[in-house]
DNA sequence: ATCGTTTCATAACATCGTTATGAAAGCGTT
DNA sequence: AACGCTTTCATAACGATGTTATGAAACGAT
């Protein structure tokens, strides 16, 4: 054989934590392969060889948020649509780098690093469902897709010109926030 | 005196006019200080002497846009809340880069280039004030600068899940837009 | 015509993502 | 035990980027 391997899953997972606390701490665009590989006590040869480069280094970061959000929303599901709409927003505003490169496409950032679909539709999967649930229990005639599309664009428009710091004058965007969540079960939700 | 002048506003104007053309064509990370003053048929200098950087540069791309946003949204405001929300995904779509680099903020760019903030808070001035008369045409209790903020979120984010192309399993993005704003006359606009 | 001043294109610099290179480390053979 | 072969990976090199330094070009004043 040759010399040991040292870039086995340990330095991977490693590489991913300190790819996910630089990005989480300076965001995206000011973390360098270099300052991940030095930080995780390796050199970038490590990166390339155990995820191809930065693209997928940071899909796999931002998978990993997919989960993290993921779980968030399960352990909020069951209190209902409400809950829902604010353990988005308090993930959201925990994670203000992290959620933008989730889910601002490769518009916004400087490279593009997609979610893997599966994972990032698992995450949203229990808003969808607390959606078609409620207009279930009220026989509503809306289609379903159409209302979880408001929905969640509702919820994401909000927690996006909160992140982006926009100005809303003669209030907050809290109170905005629950403002919407009221709205959309009038909206919506009462027959 | 000196060898005249050529970094004049003329080439300033024609910085600028590429600069958003390279923008609008490949997006805010594909170009580059020397394609756009090379297609301007200038140096790199130009822009430092004439912007002050890169960041100054997309900063009046920015601000050009929320001209141009502002201008439309101004047309469609004789015509009602819906109109301004149609217009709002109309613009959108037809600028979805600069819209990007615009309303996402320094968190999902690589460069911060924020807008000059009267220019900004005039695009969405019309928006504000439709919210507002509407509210008061009902005699509405619900402080509109809550409800403003939530039809603002509510149109921003639907735009803004298109743009990124997120998935919207059983339906299009445009049926969930107007399904949206039905949903926030009934939620806001019926007494 | 020459000097001095101003202007700006070119070149240099540090840093980035990425790729090439060559030394280091183990195994099999002698 | 020593050499060679193969594999592995840190270092160095490469092209490109934003930015800054440099020095030539272009005019008015003398």
């Amino acid at each position: 054989m040759a010399r040991p391997i040292l870039h086995n899953d340990d330095v991977r997972a490693q590489l991913l934590e300190e790819a996910a606390a630089l990005v989480a701490a300076r965001g995206v665009a000011a973390v360098s392969l270099r300052d991940i590989a030095a930080a995780a006590g390796t050199s970038t040869t490590a990166i390339y060889s155990l995820f191809g480069g930065k693209q997928e280094l940071l899909t796999a970061v931002v998978d990993d948020g997919f989960v993290s959000f993921a779980a968030s929303q399960s352990e909020a599901a069951p209190d209902g649509l409400l809950a829902l709409g604010r353990a988005y927003r308090r993930w959201a505003l925990e994670h203000p780098s992290l959620y933008s490169l989730m889910f601002t496409g490769s518009l916004g950032t400087y490279i593009d690093c997609p979610p893997t679909p599966e994972v990032a539709s698992d995450a949203i999967t229990p808003l969808l469902t607390a959606v078609s649930g409620g207009l279930a229990a009220i026989s509503s005639t809306e289609p379903p897709s159409a209302v979880a599309g408001a929905v969640w664009g509702q919820v994401h428009g909000l927690v996006g010109l909160e992140l982006a710091n926009a100005p809303l004058p003669g209030g907050t965007w809290t109170q905005a926030y629950e403002t919407a969540l009221q709205g959309i079960v009038r909206a919506y939700f009462e027959m």
